[in-house]
DNA sequence: CTAGGGTTAG
């Protein structure tokens, strides 16, 4: 250290007279030298050489300025701040402040908190720049309590109208899920900058509001004054991935290459996630191929996207090029190794990686790793290994993995083991009907009537509540969104026509309906009508009516496909000549020609 | 006198 040019700066600036005894001027000169020094240090070891000579110049200003310093700098030491702090005999505003914001920088939110009550007590004056770091550390204990009277404080005080105590506030009442307050806050501010667009795109982001994301992404970009950045750009991405917004986030992409110069990893992986969910995975697989450097998440998220669309093989090429690439795998791109295993049918590779898993990589299965290991082994005919694997589980089973035994049951009817399955399920208190229906029909399949019965009333007394099924379709960049059954959307006259037209093409093709997985106990009639108005179907039919011919369908859908939909859309395809990307729960069906992707294993 | 807010992927 000796030698370096701050020390040679120090043995200069050392003085020994009293701060008193030099001019105003002079003083100011000296200050600036001061904190200019400290600035240029880079590392503890210069730091305390610079505070072992200031401390001779006894000077307030120096203090101060040593304190935010030591408690700002990236290389800096909390402790060591704190003890210079303590040191002061009487700290005001700006020493809390850079004090407080040191701890919110370190993560350390509880002490921020403290001296923020410390401070208050001792009659120190808060200002505009004690909150946003209060606000942060709030947002990040998710404590909204104690940000509420800390705002409460604020408007006492008369500080609410300041821009960044705002742009926190927002994100503050974000993470603490109150959006109410978060657009309370945005609506009232008389001027706002890309931080507050960017607070509040990213809190109806975060909480799983995706349309009024993009709503307000929308409005943002009406109002003209701030250009789009790369975050606000990934979480309208990400909008537009949940929704199945491909138009959209098209657009986005475009807005992308026009505003941003070079795309990071995370843009770049949100970007394969939204092709890819929206169903493009080959556009999703070219950016990918391109991308100059992936990390563990671009891989995870390519693989899962090959792994929804059926694509098995090409997924373990993948997760193969990760590891030769030194990648650590994890447990979500386990997981996805595993669903690709799954949707493809590919039994002996996902059992090796199910073990590999843990032997090679140490990665603990999940009840999700089960759930999916007992889907692909009941679905292949393993049924009894499946149930061995679930009564081997270090941990309880839940819902999904009997679920999942239940319907590898019913698909090679093995009605001893399904019992157990439904049986298990009743346990956990299910209360999806899907579970007695399936059970129910393997009973009828098997002709033990007085066992239909009993799960009849025993549904009927439980009162089952059903998740609505819907599906969104998008018709110029517009999402319209269909519940089944339902008659009130504004296009309904139109939609109800146009699925009686189609079923009239449908049963010269040889359609009948598949009402087996109706999960109302009414009669055959009205099964069907249930059917007619599943979300899938009115979906279709809008965007039959409303897109150009030969023009590509894509639908989302919240619950996975029925039998009826799947064997109906099949023949849609062909008879409409179109090709249809149906996105459900867990997967793509690519429907084209009257044959599906899936191969109908699904 | 000095300083502050938002930020994103499965």
């Amino acid at each position: 250290m000796i030698g370096t040019p701050v020390l040679q700066k120090i043995r200069f600036l050392s003085l020994p007279e009293a701060p008193t005894q030099t001019t105003g001027l002079s003083l100011k000169l000296k200050e600036q030298e001061c904190l200019s020094l400290m600035k240029r240090c880079k590392n503890m070891e210069e730091f305390k050489q610079v505070h072992a000579q200031v401390l001779k110049w006894e000077n307030s200003f120096c203090a101060s300025n040593l304190v935010a310093t030591c408690a700002l700098s990236d290389w800096g030491s909390m402790d060591y701040a704190c003890s210079i702090f303590r040191q002061i005999d009487q700290p005001g505003t700006f020493e809390f402040n850079t004090m407080i914001r040191g701890y919110v920088n370190v993560m350390n939110m509880e002490n921020a908190l403290f001296l923020y009550y410390e401070m208050l007590e001792r009659g120190v004056e808060s200002d505009n720049f004690t909150y946003p770091a209060l606000f942060k550390a709030c947002a990040s204990l998710r404590s909204l309590e104690e940000g509420m009277q800390i705002h409460g404080y604020i408007l006492k005080r008369g500080l609410e109208g300041d821009l960044f105590v705002q742009n926190s506030l927002i994100n503050m009442y974000g993470k603490c899920g109150k959006i109410e307050l978060s657009c309370s806050v945005f609506e009232q501010m008389s001027r706002r900058d890309v931080a507050s667009w960017s607070a509040i795109i990213a809190a109806h982001a975060s909480l799983g509001m995706w349309s009024e994301c993009l709503s307000v992404f929308g409005e943002m970009r009406r109002e003209g004054s701030c250009r789009p950045e790369e975050s606000i750009l990934v979480s309208v991405l990400s909008a537009c991935t949940h929704l199945g917004a491909l138009d959209l986030g098209r657009c986005t992409h475009v807005t992308l290459l026009r505003n941003i110069r070079e795309m990071n990893v995370i843009v770049q992986t949100s970007l394969i996630d939204m092709y890819v969910k929206c169903g493009c995975i080959e556009k999703g697989l070219s950016l990918f191929q391109r991308m100059a450097r992936k990390n563990q998440l671009s891989y995870s998220v390519m693989i899962t996207g090959l792994a929804m669309h059926g694509r098995g093989m090409e997924a373990l090429q993948v997760f193969s090029d990760m590891l030769e690439e030194g990648l650590k795998p994890d447990d979500a791109v386990f997981l996805g190794v595993l669903s690709a295993c799954n949707h493809g049918g590919l039994v002996d590779e996902g059992l090796q990686c199910f073990n590999r898993m843990k032997l090679e990589h140490g990665i603990e299965p999940t009840i999700q790793h089960y759930g999916c290991m007992v889907h692909l082994m009941g679905r292949a005919g393993m049924v009894n290994e499946a149930l061995e694997l679930i009564r081997s589980m270090p941990i309880k089973p839940n819902e999904v993995v009997w679920r999942g035994l239940l319907s590898a049951c019913k698909f090679h009817h093995n009605l001893e083991i399904g019992e157990i399955a439904a049986k298990s399920l009743g346990e956990l208190n299910s209360s999806n009907p899907g579970d007695y229906v399936v059970l129910s029909n393997m009973y009828a399949r098997a002709k033990r009537w007085e066992n239909v019965a009993k799960i009849r009333t025993e549904m009927a007394r439980k009162g089952f509540t059903q998740t609505p099924g819907f599906s969104l379709v998008e018709v110029e960049r517009k999402i319209y969104k269909f519940v089944s059954q339902d008659m009130s959307h504004p296009q309904c006259k139109g939609v109800y026509e146009m699925i009686h037209q189609m079923e009239w093409q449908l049963k010269f093709e040889g359609y009948s309906p598949d009402t087996s997985q109706v999960l109302f106990d009414v009669d055959e009639e009205e099964k069907r009508q249930r059917l007619k108005a599943h979300s899938q179907k009115l979906a279709m039919a809008f965007a039959l009516i409303h897109t150009s011919q030969g023009a590509p369908i894509r639908i989302a859908r919240n619950l996975r496909m029925c039998n009826d939909c799947h064997t109906y859309t099949k023949l849609i395809s062909v008879i409409y000549q179109r090709e249809i990307t149906v996105r459900d729960r867990n997967r793509f069906h690519h429907f084209k020609d009257g044959t599906c992707s899936c191969r109908d294993y699904w």
